[in-house]
DNA sequence: CGGGTTATTGATGGTGTTCAAGGGGTGTGG
DNA sequence: CCACACCCCTTGAACACCATCAATAACCCG
């Protein structure tokens, strides 16, 4: 893992640059903020957030933390795209979701990492030291709610995804993370039937329980049935009503 | 659905009965207080929870919600067994976990519930109208502390299932149930070998992402291996050596 | 270019499903 | 008290979906 705090994405910092201290970064004109659980804090409590903050980020491929790690950081994510994923001693890995823009990472109140979470692409992050971060949370009842919403929020989102894994076809497993993906990056992004797929083949069969092979094939006839189309580093969809028909509804 | 208030279980009154009012089961000498969330409460703050607490029962088979439903109410179980499931529109279902006393129904705080719950056995729990226990989460951040820390809890549960879903082998999912089904009940009940199941095959099944004769034949197998004994209204773990080993650790 | 990684495509096979029939327990009514 | 129905579970046989194996192709970055 190999955080470098005080650089950042200049991008980001460009875009979140209204105050004359020289350009850093702040929560207040965070990009993420009305995403994330700093929207439970008002202009005021989150300069005591902006306190805490430490701007980090992380190259693709890069680990940012693994499951046993001891919790001592938690994260926001500002840009970027991370997998989180359980592994079994003998190789099998489960991709229980991935962390996008917006998103927090270090719910659990546990004191250790419950999963393994690596980069993508590019990430950019807000890092928080725990104890401080506790500590502004028993102050802030708002903050602690908005920890709660977020938890109840994934909570329902995993018990979703656990219908995909457990019922689901292969090709319906697809349509569902293909639907999902989309609507989630329409959440940040603005609609667009361009999805970028910054995760592989693999990191989808990983997500869905399946193989490589079959997540290739089922987009494979997709783009012959001209459902989906190729296009770099992800797919363009064209007929998002034949997707949502294989979910039945 | 057909709740009963006000009464409930003569084995828990009694249980629970060392004041003078009449004999009325209240929070402070609850059998599951410690392992519920009221266990964030201290004497004196679980008088108002006992204000707004209603008891309730529910028969075996009955539906305590229904996915959609208005959240009007949460619970507190105190007795018996209920599953918890999202079902598709054509009939396939994935019970996404069972509760059991000292469980709380309705951590969401979304206005509806995602799922139903219906009792495998009859059913003791606590009601509490969704409004008047909002609020004194509210005025209570022990509580409210309490509520994201179990659900943050049911969010690693539901992500290390979503590993069971979609990594493992079918004799691997029935050993990963029987396993943690054993260890609840040994945290509620003590220590035993015996394990009642007072779920069906085609729950255990619909829990699993399998079918009902896989199940039945993985634990008739088992029983011509030694590895668990067939008792009335569930099996009796002979070999839990066997069956970690299956888990691969 | 060249080496390594990732994705595609085809052929084959296995794990778990589906289909089908029978067993066992329980409750009910004759 | 037994017969019967019903439900749930078990067991067997055939099949299907997806995994596995294998070879090639495309891609990326050095």
């Amino acid at each position: 893992m190999e955080l470098d705090d005080r650089s950042f994405e200049p991008s980001l910092a460009a875009s979140g640059c209204f105050d004359a201290s020289g350009c850093r970064s702040v929560c207040q004109n965070c990009r993420v903020r009305l995403l994330s659980v700093c929207s439970a804090l008002d202009d005021h409590e989150i300069h005591e957030l902006d306190a805490i903050m430490h701007h980090a980020s992380l190259a693709p491929k890069n680990t940012l933390f693994s499951q046993g790690d001891a919790a001592t950081s938690l994260y926001t994510i500002t840009a970027g795209t991370l997998r989180l994923h359980y592994d079994l001693p003998d190789g099998r890995r489960q991709i229980v979701g991935f962390a996008m823009p917006g998103d927090f990472l270090g719910l659990s109140l546990e004191p250790r990492f419950g999963l393994t979470a690596d980069a993508l692409t590019k990430v950019s992050l807000c890092r928080f030291e725990r104890p401080r971060f506790m500590a502004l949370m028993e102050r802030h009842p708002s903050m602690m709610r908005k920890m709660h919403e977020v938890a109840s929020h994934e909570l329902a989102i995993a018990q979703e995804h656990m219908v995909v894994l457990g019922r689901r076809r292969a090709e319906e497993r697809v349509a569902s993370f293909l639907i999902k993906w989309w609507q989630r990056l329409k959440r940040i992004q603005g609609p667009s039937p361009t999805v970028p797929l910054p995760m592989g083949r693999q990191d989808i069969a990983d997500h869905l329980g399946l193989t490589i092979e079959t997540v290739s094939r089922t987009l494979a006839r997709w783009m012959r049935e001209r459902i989906i189309l190729d296009v770099p580093d992800g797919v363009r969809i064209l007929d998002p009503a034949r997707l949502q028909e294989m979910l039945g509804n």
